[in-house]
DNA sequence: CTTGACAATGGACACTTGTTCACCTAAACA
DNA sequence: TGTTTAGGTGAACAAGTGTCCATTGTCAAG
């Protein structure tokens, strides 16, 4: 993820700074929980004092083409993104659909609905193209070095992490001196477990503390 | 199925067809429309003549551990797959949260809106875990043989398709000899297009005919 | 024969939630 | 100066929805 990301393309009415609040909250939300916010839950979280305050957001929203929703009908909301830079002109790069957010620094560990702390970027997968549901939570790191290859995992692939123990032979992500690393988890019977680099170059062992591991890699994603 | 069942095995605890339908209704509807079902879509879907028919399906549902609800409040489920076969004591295997539909055959293109023909099973990936949107129509193919080991593609890595005319050095999914498979596209300017494997031990080219490409590989998923 | 899951009917109640009407403020136009 | 657009307050209504109670019937296990 470069720093600078002339990526915003907007294809879409560009929208007023509150229009795009409530946006992110209401995907946010639909990414954290599984399904969508009601208009109350909406109306708390930015604290209006009435529901219409967050109706003529959500009407401004739909005029403009961000969302669509089932007049009448409960939670039904539809986000429309802007479809995927129309990855037609520049053909390098992620081709997408499916948006999961990618953290640059997880050391505090990913909360749960709250706010993602660390989000540097989203991830926008093509597997996303299928439908799906959800157990939100999961989060992708981006691989930068070496150390993994001999699992196959190169320098760029986008790791999706789920946090939770670690069990042996996981490959989990794991806080290194700082840095968010991947490694081969190894606790073999009763012994204590410890961290192990996947590239015979590095043979190198990793201790644990109970803060070490953030996660258990459960798909690696390249984008072809 | 069978009559006599001593004690069938209970993968997650077994859900009588009935539950398995309803089951796999909401999570379909989910997948279609990106939010999920009220008690009475589901009556009517199943022509039950009440509501606490669905009722007591959920209650069972969530009894057994398949979905989780919010009391009182509309359309908010959560499915709660069997969490990857445990893919502790099956080290192999996809471990997996998205539902994308894995095509054994797709020379007739994966028809729109409608219910995937040639579906051979499912490919839930954890990209999944984070929430998404949809776009529908891409699709999963699972990498037999060893022809793309050089572009770093394994076999059993999924690898994500989405139906469209490929460029010059997209990698494609191929009808070749009535088998589905990977190739690179190759077409230099002017000249005419051709396939070639990525394994510098199978020097194969091959020609190409309008049925021929399918999609273009747009991501490869590896579940660990 | 009895008990207990499983399936469903029917009707009713009450909370959730989307929607609307009336009215207000401030900034941007023109 | 009047008009429009964005942003909000307040209150109330009605439809969307989850939930519950009372009953009925089937079928396998004890």
């Amino acid at each position: 993820m470069d720093t600078c990301s002339p990526k915003q393309v907007l294809t879409m009415k560009d929208l007023t700074t509150r229009q795009q609040e409530i946006l992110t909250f209401i995907e946010h939300y639909e990414w954290r929980n599984g399904y969508w916010p009601s208009i109350r839950e909406i109306q708390e979280k930015f604290s209006f004092k009435s529901t219409n305050a967050v109706m003529g957001h959500l009407r401004a929203l739909e005029k403009k083409g961000s969302i669509e929703r089932i007049p009448g009908q409960a939670r039904t909301f539809r986000i429309n993104r802007p479809d995927a830079p129309e990855m037609n002109e520049i053909p390098d790069e992620a081709t997408e659909v499916v948006d999961i957010p990618v953290m640059g620094d997880i050391a505090a560990g990913y909360p749960d609905r709250v706010e993602p702390a660390g989000e540097i970027g989203r991830l926008q997968v093509d597997i996303a193209s299928a439908g799906y549901s959800s157990r939100r939570r999961s989060f992708a790191l981006q691989v930068r070095g070496d150390s993994m290859v001999d699992a196959e995992i190169y320098e760029g692939d986008m790791v999706v992490v789920e946090p939770r123990d670690p069990r042996d032979g996981d490959i989990v992500a794991a806080l290194i001196d700082g840095e968010t690393t991947l490694k081969r988890y190894i606790q073999k019977h009763g012994e204590p477990p410890y961290l192990k680099a996947e590239n015979k170059f590095y043979p190198e062992l990793y201790p644990i503390n109970e803060l070490t591991v953030q996660g258990v890699a459960k798909a690696v994603v390249r984008s072809l």
